[in-house]
RNA sequence: GUCCCCAUCGUCUAGCCUGGCCCAGGACACCGGCCUUUCACGCCGGCGACGCGGGUUCGAAUCCCGCUGGGGACGCCA
């Protein structure tokens, strides 16, 4: 049989970390096994789910690369099915409405954890035969009453649920909409997953689905329930942690490969491999090999991850990531016309030195302003009337060169050095911020070579005429 | 509170299933050194963990039990 999985995230907010990282298990998981992926969005909620956050969503799933083979499935379009259901388990006698109004109810379970009791509802109007005319109603699950559920996971074996823990679950609101313990068993049954790999937040729902499965004469899929990710306090990753959403990640100049390579290797593991390439992270990808364990969110590694990815990333596709940073940190403006290969043409001299898309774009500036910025103090220690005659030497030895190559340019800096009897330092710091503006860039050669003899000249010459 | 899950360096992890090769390996971070025209990259070295207690066994990070700790669930949220 083949392999069917879904994500299935909630519309209520941007999408997080710990979401895609859901995503992606169930991702590499059916590229690895050639199945289908689904996505779906669980928007029964309606007080709570917008467009907006859904529009996000598909962005981010975008952005990661996370292609998905059917859907985006609504479930706001799929209320028919749903009420289908209910109706069949209300006549099965396998569900009844309930009256108990949401203060009554909420009244009752403050009292049983007050009483240090397991809160849940007390089947007031599971066997009740009076109707009351006109008054609203929710559907509850008739649950059984004594046994247990073993929940069969694919990472954590047998997990055992006595029934007694559970209660009559709600499977369709006042408003006639349902509940998500109930759609989702209906959608994935319907839907044919054949594995449902999520968080293991809901791993305690999972006994109350599984008795739905049995109600309903679905077979059951074989459940994964993945490890959280937590925040530098161990407590479940929220926004209190910093930045959580995908997109936040794209807008501070991460790559997508890189995210989606530090989140693989959260939790799971291929001997002592970091870096994987998308085929090898599909190619190696196993259950067997993925941890149990919670794994805690450290921005450090992702920065890592990210600068390996940097360097490695091939000029002109990374300049295509980097281009809009290009133009919202201003370096550029909208609309320059720069087509990739141009942009590329920093990248070598400066994916060595940069953890970040932003970080990239702004030492990238020098090479892409059309006017020098100095910084003050750069210019009052290296520009003086002493480094003048020195970046005279220079203009004159760069005029005169046939060729503009890297190997020429430093014979000329080091013949200068010698005859000045100057350590190459005293020479390259006063060019450096004469053509950068600053003191900080890229190796002096690969600045002159990227910045072309022309452009060399016309700077060096306007800081000596200034 | 009740139920469920989890437990190797600060962090991500290898090893655990199929006990000995592990006085526990790699990576990030941190510290020190080297390289060097600035800043970086890179290279070399260092620090640093099997939560605790009982078993089982010739032998346990690995198997069993208890404890402790952490996380999650207990909604007309998902």
């Amino acid at each position: 049989m083949s392999v069917k999985v879904r994500f299935a995230p909630s519309p209520t907010g941007f999408l997080h970390i710990g979401g895609v990282r859901t995503a992606l298990f169930n991702w590499l998981f059916a590229r690895n096994h050639g199945g289908k992926f689904v996505l779906r969005i669980e928007d029964t909620d309606l007080s709570r789910s917008t467009e907006e956050s859904i529009q996000e969503i598909l962005e981010s799933m975008r952005w990661l690369g996370l292609d998905w083979d059917e859907g985006p499935f609504r479930q706001t379009e799929r209320q028919e099915i749903y009420s289908q259901k209910v109706e069949q388990l209300l006549k099965a006698g396998k569900a009844y409405p309930c009256f108990c109004t949401p203060e009554e109810l909420d009244k009752k379970r403050s009292e049983a954890q007050k009483a240090g009791l397991k809160p849940k509802y007390d089947g007031t109007c599971r066997d009740r035969s009076d109707i009351p005319e006109g008054a609203p109603s929710v559907i509850r699950f008739k649950a059984p009453l004594e046994g247990s559920v073993v929940v069969d996971d694919l990472l954590r074996g047998k997990v055992v649920f006595d029934i007694t823990e559970l209660d009559d679950l709600i499977i369709q609101r006042t408003d006639g909409t349902p509940t998500y313990n109930f759609v989702v068993v209906v959608d994935d049954s319907e839907m044919g997953i054949t594995h449902v790999i999520r968080g293991d937040d809901h791993l305690s729902n999972t006994p109350r689905q599984c008795l739905l499965y049995d109600a309903l004469d679905f077979q059951r899929p074989q459940f994964s329930h993945i490890s959280m990710i937590l925040g530098q306090d161990k407590t479940r990753l929220s926004k209190r942690h910093g930045a959580t959403s995908a997109l936040a990640y794209r807008d501070m100049g991460y790559l997508p490969d890189a995210m989606i390579n530090y989140l693989a290797r959260l939790g799971w593991s291929h001997g002592d491999q970091e870096i994987f390439s998308r085929e090898e992270l599909i190619k190696h990808f196993s259950f067997d090999s993925v941890n149990t364990s919670a794994a805690i969110f450290d921005a450090d590694k992702l920065s890592w991850v990210n600068e390996q990815y940097i360097q490695s990333t091939p000029p002109e596709e990374l300049a295509k990531h980097l281009e809009p940073h290009l133009v919202k940190t201003g370096v550029l403006q909208e609309g320059h016309g720069l087509s990739p290969q141009e942009i590329a043409k920093v990248v070598p001299c400066l994916n060595q030195r940069a953890k970040t898309l932003v970080e990239m774009a702004e030492k990238s500036a020098f090479f892409f302003r059309k006017e020098v910025e100095f910084d003050e103090k750069a210019k009052n220690k290296f520009l003086t009337d002493e480094s003048k005659p020195l970046l005279e030497k220079v203009v004159a030895g760069l005029t005169a060169l046939d060729e503009f190559s890297a190997e020429n340019i430093e014979t000329l800096f080091k013949k200068i050095v010698e005859e000045e009897g100057l350590k190459l330092g005293k020479l390259a710091q006063p060019i450096r911020v004469a053509l950068t503006g600053t003191t900080v860039s890229p190796g002096i050669y690969d600045v002159v070579l990227l910045l072309g003899k022309e452009e060399c000249l016309k700077r060096l010459g306007n800081v000596i005429n200034s």
